[in-house]
DNA sequence: ATAATAAACGTAAAATTTACATTCATCTTT
DNA sequence: AAAGATGAATGTAAATTTTACGTTTATTAT
């Protein structure tokens, strides 16, 4: 039974809590969402987020991570709650609020099969389509959340792969403050940090030199933050 | 009946959703915070926050301004998400999950009969008791937030009164970001922000000179924050 | 009149951010 | 094999912002 399916068997007098995962993707210079196909009424047909009912004996935040998982595949995938949506009419079948979360995947690792059975799609945020309930609304505070939290926590290279270039990773940040940024002040802010670990592997895919490939020091990353470093992202 | 007392009438099978109120004062340049003993089992006697459930037919901010103005007699507060809080057994008595508020009140504006009434105290921060349930990891967040919202937004002006002082500022942001502010420099960068507006007043409650009174200029603060401005206060 | 006290103000040095142009490594074409 | 094309990599000077720090001012109490 799909979650979709599952809302439908719902008591009008209770109260339920449910959870909606917005989830990010990096490929090709563009920021991209998953979002999927209502394959039943109410609004059959619309694009939504996915979600399901938070179950009795179970975490929110557990309940958000199983849903990822059965979409994805993946585990172990980025995942913070972004807030929880309470209006009392927000869903027009029964009172539900919804704890929204979002999560960034690195694109390239989910299981394809798995979530092509669900209907996902990838949307460019830009072509974004119009979303069912307030699931519109929760894309917005979700990319507002990023686009902050992108300038003091080193949450980017959650959507890259383990190994990426610094113009990669330039474009990235383009595409979350939705601005270009000079390419010498970037490499140079971002070089000053000590958050990456330059491999002696090069990327040709972009370009006939090469760029090279680097890795996100964690250990560093972890000893900075205890240490109370504060950090600023291009 | 209290809202503390409603909480006994509960079914174990049912999911419930609650908010709680994370209050914060400030008053002889300290940052408190309004507590309230329990006056009921579970937890008898021990320290909270205030809080109630959501009602069927009734918005999640709306219950959570209802709880504030039941307690403090105030409207119109400042109030924010916090986030909501799901651990599967955060309340042994009923599954429930929380969604955590925080409101800046002006400590002279509430109603101390009411707030009596309701078993309420100020704690200073610094010696908060611990609080039932995740109470205490409630208050934790919400001073993160405070701390990280209060250097890009000027909600430092929700916990004075209406006229202030800048030394009475600086206080504020001293207690927010616990630690000392040079005088100079941050009356400097404040000017320049635009966001005051002098009066022809002196309050000489801390100086035989007295220092100026100043009101925050929420109409250019709304103008500048349409026109893309970005703040970064102190 | 004098002492005491917090308020108000300015400036120079240091650090950070911004703006901008050239060389480099490699592959493709001829 | 030489020339051309392309994105990667690098440095520097000017402008701005932040930091550090000392003196004067208005007022009340003595």
């Amino acid at each position: 039974m799909t979650p979709a399916l599952k809302d439908l068997y719902v008591q009008k007098d209770k109260m339920y809590v449910a959870t909606d995962c917005i989830i990010f993707g990096f490929d090709a210079g563009k920021l991209k969402l998953l979002v999927f196909k209502r394959r039943v009424e109410p609004f059959l047909g619309t694009w939504s987020l996915i979600g399901s009912f938070v179950r009795m004996e179970e975490d929110v935040s557990v309940a958000a991570k199983r849903v990822l998982t059965e979409i994805t595949g993946l585990d172990n995938v980025f995942m913070e709650q972004l807030k929880a949506y309470g209006l009392a009419d927000r869903d027009p079948g029964y009172r539900c609020v919804s704890i929204a979360q979002f999560a960034l995947i690195r694109i390239d690792d989910y299981d394809k099969e798995l979530t092509e059975k669900h209907g996902a799609h990838w949307f460019e945020l830009e072509e974004l389509p119009e979303l069912v309930l307030d699931h519109s609304q929760m894309v917005e505070d979700a990319m507002a959340r990023l686009k902050r939290k992108a300038r003091y926590q080193p949450i980017g290279f959650e959507l890259l792969p383990e190994k990426f270039t610094i113009p990669q990773l330039q474009s990235l940040y383009e595409a979350i403050y939705q601005k270009k940024l000079d390419d010498r002040n970037f490499r140079k802010k971002l070089m000053t940090l000590g958050l990456l670990i330059k491999l002696n592997e090069k990327d040709k895919s972009s370009s006939r030199r090469g760029a090279f490939l680097y890795k996100f020091d964690y250990d560093n990353y972890q000893k900075l933050v205890k240490s109370g470093y504060n950090f600023e992202i291009a």
